[in-house]
DNA sequence: CCGTATCCTGATAGATACTG
DNA sequence: CAGTATCTATCAGGATACGG
C-alpha cells in the first residue's frame, strides 16, 4: 500500500482504533459470533463458549451499552419474563468484519478447513468477503492506496 | 441469520477464535494498521501510536512469531544495520478485515467521517468491503446463513 | 434459568532507566 | 535509532457462592 503523504492519525479519530476499544478482548468477538449463529440466551452463550459467568455478564452488559446487542424479553409458559440478547443493526453490520476474520483465521490457522460454511441462504452457495468499488468491480489488495484528509 | 442445526464450535477450531487470540488486544490492530499505511521502523511506530516502548517490543515480537510481520534489515549511510518490519502475505491478507473494521468504526463511532480514504490506486476511486458469491454477485447481510460441517 | 457479588491471582500496561 | 530490563499498579479472567 502506497503512502502519498503522512500525517498522524489520532487513535480516537480512527474507526479501527475506536472499534478496537470495543472488540479487543478475548471473548467479545466470540460472543458476537455466537449471536450471529443465532444464540440469544445467557445459558446458551455459557454452554457454547465455556466462558465464566461473571465474564459473560460483563461482556453482555458492555455490548448492550455500546448498542451492539439489545435486550429482548421473552417468556416461556409458566416461567417469568427473562432477557434474551439480539443483534442491533449496528451489531449486525459487524457481520462483514466477522466474516473477514473468520476467513483469514480459517485460511492461516486452520489450513483452510473452516468450522462452518457461510452461504447465501437463497441458494446455499458459498460466499466470501471482497473489496469492491462503487460499480461492484472487485479490487485486488495490492491495488489499494490511502488518501489522508 | 438462520440456524439449520447446531453443534458447538470449539474455540480452537474456529478461525475467528484463533484470530482473536492474536489480534485481541489494545495495540495489535493499530500496529497492523500502521504497517498498512507503510510504517516500518520501531521509532516510527512509537511516534504515530504513542505506545510504550516495552509494549511495542513485545507486540512486534509476537507479530513476527505469528508470521504477520517480517524483520527486514536496512542500512542508512554511515549507520549500522537496523531492523524494519514489513507485512508478510499472511499479514497483508488481514487488509480486508482491517478495512471492514475501519468502515464499521467510521460509520458508527465517527458519524461516517473516516480519518483516511481507502482507494483504488489506479484511479483514485473509493473502495469498500462487500460480501460476494463466486460469480462476484453482491449478497446482502440479511441473506446470509450458516451451514455446520 | 438468569444473572449478580465477591474474591483471588496472573498477566499486562505503562513508566523509566539503561545499552550498543 | 532500536531496542532490553525492571518495576509497580491496575485490570481482567476465572472460580465460587448466592439470589430472584
Amino acid at each position: 500500500m502506497l503512502i502519498k503523504s503522512r500525517t498522524r492519525v489520532p487513535i480516537d479519530k480512527c474507526g479501527a482504533g475506536l472499534a478496537a476499544e470495543i472488540i479487543s478482548d478475548r471473548w467479545t468477538l466470540l460472543i458476537i459470533r455466537e449471536a450471529f449463529y443465532g444464540v440469544k440466551r445467557f445459558n446458551d452463550f455459557l454452554d457454547c463458549l465455556d466462558i465464566p459467568r461473571s465474564v459473560l455478564t460483563s461482556r453482555l452488559k458492555s455490548l448492550v451499552e455500546h448498542s451492539i446487542l439489545d435486550r429482548e424479553p421473552y417468556q416461556e409458559a409458566g416461567a417469568r419474563t427473562r432477557n434474551g440478547y439480539k443483534l442491533t443493526k449496528k451489531g449486525a453490520d459487524l457481520g462483514i468484519m466477522l466474516l473477514a476474520i473468520m476467513e483469514w483465521g480459517d485460511t492461516y490457522m486452520q489450513n483452510g478447513q473452516p468450522a462452518v460454511d457461510v452461504v447465501d441462504m437463497r441458494n446455499g452457495k458459498h460466499v466470501k468477503v471482497g473489496i469492491v468499488d462503487e460499480a461492484q468491480e472487485t479490487i485486488k489488495l495490492s491495488d489499494l492506496g490511502v488518501k489522508w484528509r
